[in-house]
DNA sequence: GTTGAGCGTT
């Protein structure tokens, strides 16, 4: 029987009500679709006069014991510089509105769905994130079984964003909604997920989880059954995710091996054409105090696009933050590759210097010189960013990151940098070095984008269909 | 034993 609860954006506002389900929680994607940007809720507990978390599990907030009609709940936003950031996008400049702007919706691929689920209740549900134009779940066209995934498309890409950046539960099941692979190459993407190699069946999911956690918050957990001896770990911050890329750890008392996550449909499994051509910057300076400064940078990537994510600014010297990590829950978005352009940061340079660390210093020893680059400034800027200098100012009104960011933070700075566009490119991966990529980037003719791949036998279906349910429960039932 | 599950009759 569900009920409903009194919420309000903060202490002092008039509270609305919200429903919570059956089973006596409150669903996070509820609670957003009222409050978006919410990530929990927070009561004032009249005994201590201290604000209380709310429990929040899975995307489902738990009631206290008491119950949850004895409070009005006042929810919770990301940290101070996060916010920060989104709310200089919305008021912002002309500028960062024709970005905005320009970000289209793309259809989205919502995949796991539940086999009974219709496309009325798919439109019900994602409706509470913004304007829906259009739902459909993919049928068998003989027997009309629903074959477990759908498209959604919203108006508003804000919507979009916000679907993209979490779980749905629907009925009853965790559904990933992405990018379609038909689209992959048109919507920018950051890779937050790593490859964990090297596992022994001893370490766990929770082992890895636990681990990595350390880093920055770890969004996702994927061990393959049977065991295979690797691991995938996914990070809210694509920036830590690079960071740990080509390391290796200790865990359990085995050495396991950190690199890229390769994406699970790569064009060049199925024949399709090349890559494109895509560098990822690093945050400059490290984050916890056993963590190598990231200097380097890794470049290879997914086909298609030309790109270049500018790395976070200087790195703040911070060690990683036990707060702000220690909440268990919130979204654990399992997005590969959250979609920094959907969060509108496409076009700016790296994020602004993290305070609070060691100064950085220009590797190469000398001065900046930007006009005399035969190059588009932000690509210059977006390249000095990840070689470590940290923010370069407003260039030629486009590539400078934006304010300086807020240093001494726990957890070691902002979210990931932005990202300037790059060149389109099928150049190759460039060689290392920060200069070589310079004279690279803005050549190559069109990407190769993904070629399409046989289909899977209706047998092989019929039993994934099956091992389905049990492969859900093996991957969740640990963070209950 | 080092790369995950699933991707659109228009």
């Amino acid at each position: 029987m569900s009920s409903y609860l009194q919420v309000a954006e903060d202490e002092g506002e008039e509270p609305i009500e919200l429903p919570s389900e059956d089973d006596g929680t409150l669903l996070l994607s509820t609670l957003a679709a009222q409050f978006p940007g919410t990530c929990g809720l927070k009561y004032r507990n009249p005994e201590t006069k201290t604000m209380r978390g709310v429990r929040l599990v899975e995307g489902k907030l738990h009631a206290p014991d008491e119950g949850w009609d004895k409070h009005v709940y006042y929810c919770v936003f990301p940290k101070e510089n996060k916010r920060k950031l989104d709310d200089h996008l919305e008021n912002s400049t002309a500028k960062t509105k024709r970005m905005e702007t320009k970000a289209k919706c793309s259809d989205l691929i919502i995949l796991g769905l539940p086999w009974k689920t219709t496309e009325q209740q798919l439109r019900e549900y994602f409706e509470s994130f913004g304007e829906v134009l259009m739902a459909q779940v993919k049928k068998d066209p003989k027997t009309g079984q629903s074959k477990g995934f759908g498209f959604i498309r919203f108006a508003n890409h804000d919507a979009q964003v916000r679907v993209m950046s979490q779980r749905h539960l629907i009925d009853g099941r965790w559904c990933d909604v992405k990018v379609p692979n038909s689209k992959e190459g048109q919507v920018h993407q950051v890779p937050c997920k790593v490859f964990v190699g090297r596992c022994t069946e001893d370490i766990s999911a929770d082992d890895l989880r636990e681990y990595f956690s350390k880093f920055g918050e770890v969004t996702d957990v994927f061990i393959p059954k049977p065991f295979r001896a690797f691991a995938f770990v996914t990070f809210l911050d694509p920036e830590v995710a690079q960071t740990l890329c080509g390391e290796d750890h200790i865990i359990k008392q085995v050495s396991v091996h950190v690199s890229e996550a390769s994406p699970k449909n790569d064009s060049s499994h199925r024949g399709g054409g090349g890559f494109g051509h895509m560098i990822r910057g690093g945050g400059g300076g490290g984050r916890g105090h056993d963590q190598k400064g990231f200097g380097g940078y890794q470049a290879t990537g997914p086909g298609g696009n030309g790109m270049y994510q500018g790395g976070g600014g200087g790195g703040g010297g911070g060690v990683v933050g036990e707060e702000g990590l220690g909440g268990r829950g919130g979204n654990r978005g399992s997005l590969d590759m959250p979609n920094l352009q959907a969060l509108g940061i496409t076009g700016q340079g790296g994020g602004g210097g993290g305070g609070g660390g060691q100064n950085l210093t220009n590797p190469l020893g000398m001065g900046l010189n930007l006009g005399a680059l035969p190059m588009n400034p932000a690509l210059v800027a977006a390249a000095l960013n990840q070689a470590g200098w940290g923010l370069i100012g407003n260039l030629q009104g486009g590539g400078g990151g934006g304010a300086g960011g807020g240093g001494g933070a726990p957890d070691g700075g902002g979210p990931a940098g932005g990202q300037a566009q790059g060149g389109q490119g099928g150049a190759p991966p460039p060689q290392p070095g920060f200069l070589n990529w310079m004279s690279q980037v803005g050549g190559g003719g069109a990407a190769g984008g993904g070629g399409g791949g046989p289909n899977p036998a209706q047998a092989q279906h019929q039993q994934a269909w099956q091992q389905r349910d049990k492969q859900q429960n093996f991957k969740y039932e640990k963070y209950d």
